[in-house]
DNA sequence: AAGCAATGGTTCCCCGCCATACCTTATGGC
DNA sequence: GCCATAAGGTATGGCGGGGAACCATTGCTT
């Protein structure tokens, strides 16, 4: 067989060329407003950008994307008001699942890959934890990550979950890397669907309190080590909690 | 002002808001086909995939997909033979810039933030060694990443760059996170870009080589400190070498 | 009360990309 | 020698999405 001599090997292609855009620009700013949503960084009652401005942020033109927000306010996601100061808000969740929510979350998780998620997220956050302490956290960002963390102490349990991951959002910022923060926040967008699947532990909370603290206080002191060892715990508690419950 | 209490923090979203798609369709596979090329994964003289099977892995439409393919043959870089075993092969780089591959060049490093990329860089690296000396390496994982490593001791000096971006991407194969794996594609094809406008350092390589050797020992020892600690030795000290180079 | 500014709501047209089908060339097997 | 096969090369029609301009509504400012 000619050209055998420079033939590839089969598939060490695979990690490059993956699709160049997963679905089309519809889907795809769908699932981000989403993720804004599911991670918590738009508040109930908060507004989203403009769509003007939002449109432009995530690329697609504003018709588009306001079919995207059609689809959030037939779904009494969000609501939007006309005139000055106006704009596009979020609605608090309907409680109890009534808008048949829980198919929508099952149909999400379906397709993940848990393992490389969690995998994927310990590799972050644990770089996260590192990179923070070691390059050090000027005055301001002290602040932020103390206050982050102020936050998940006086957490109502509903709320604990999004105050938890604007605390590892902050930690993945403060860490110098945008490009690390925007996929930690895609990877922590997945692994709350995953914990939406299972049950809150009341005692897990308390303990990743503790690791919290120890964690934040490893940052500040500048112990690199300390802090990716205490957070590579953490994450193990919530792998194996994960791992245990979803097959 | 109305609407006040439920107000975002101004810039929280910037993690997730990324544009859906970076350019359009077009830009983004030419991008992922000069990132196969420059990480090597396809040798000069071996053969791309056939253009029906490149343009379903990467989304596009077989037309989309050729004028990509076209504007690559009219800088010279691939070769499009027709007939059975058949297909577009990648030709051996002209050598010495003569076709303003160096402004190309220029150009594409100029927006790159360096600092995120080795800080992602080193986080992706030392997660990744860190997981495959954990969860251990089975016998036909264990073959590849020594015969990767033995790859970069005989490589002659052209070559070396590229057998070494492929012993790193084993790595990220092995580690278990398909995700880990492509992020870590993207973030080498940038770095190796950014080696590409430094010097080559023989002392370097010679150092880089012995670092390999201890790397690989301890993935296939199971001991995972060690591994972590290696590979941040070993990213710091690239990191240095372009942070020195790189204004 | 008038006007301005910021927002959501609507319409129009055009381009890029896709799906499909078909043609052409080269190689190996019968 | 013929033909099946696998690859690149070409042509056409349709439509989803983008850009831009405009309308409608609201509330602050003067």
């Amino acid at each position: 067989m000619p050209g055998d001599a420079g033939d590839t090997a089969p598939d060490r292609l695979t990690p490059v060329l993956r699709p160049v855009r997963a679905g089309n620009g519809f889907e795809e700013a769908l699932e981000q407003i989403l993720q804004v949503v599911r991670l918590g960084l738009v508040p109930d009652g908060g507004r989203l950008p403009a769509e003007r401005v939002l449109a432009e942020r995530l690329g697609i033109s504003r018709v588009t994307l306001r079919e995207v927000l059609k689809v959030l306010q037939d779904q009494g996601l969000v609501e939007s008001r006309r005139g000055r100061y106006g704009g596009t808000f979020v609605l608090p969740r309907p409680r109890g699942g009534a808008a048949g929510g829980e198919d929508e979350l099952r149909r999400r998780v379906a397709g993940v890959d848990v393992e490389d998620v969690l995998r994927f997220r310990e590799v972050l956050e644990v770089g996260a934890a590192g990179l923070c302490a070691a390059h050090g956290t000027g005055g301001e960002r002290a602040g932020r990550l103390r206050a982050a963390l102020a936050a998940t102490r006086d957490a109502p349990l509903a709320d604990y979950r999004r105050r938890d991951t604007l605390l590892h959002l902050t930690l993945a910022e403060l860490s110098g890397s945008p490009t690390l923060a925007a996929q930690y926040a895609a990877v922590r967008a997945t692994v709350n669907d995953l914990l939406d699947c299972i049950p809150l532990l009341v005692r897990n909370l308390e303990h990743s309190q503790r690791q919290h603290d120890a964690l934040v206080e490893a940052v500040l002191d500048g112990d690199a080590d300390a802090a990716r060892e205490i957070m590579r715990e953490h994450c193990a508690g919530t792998a194996a909690l994960l791992r245990g419950f979803l097959t």
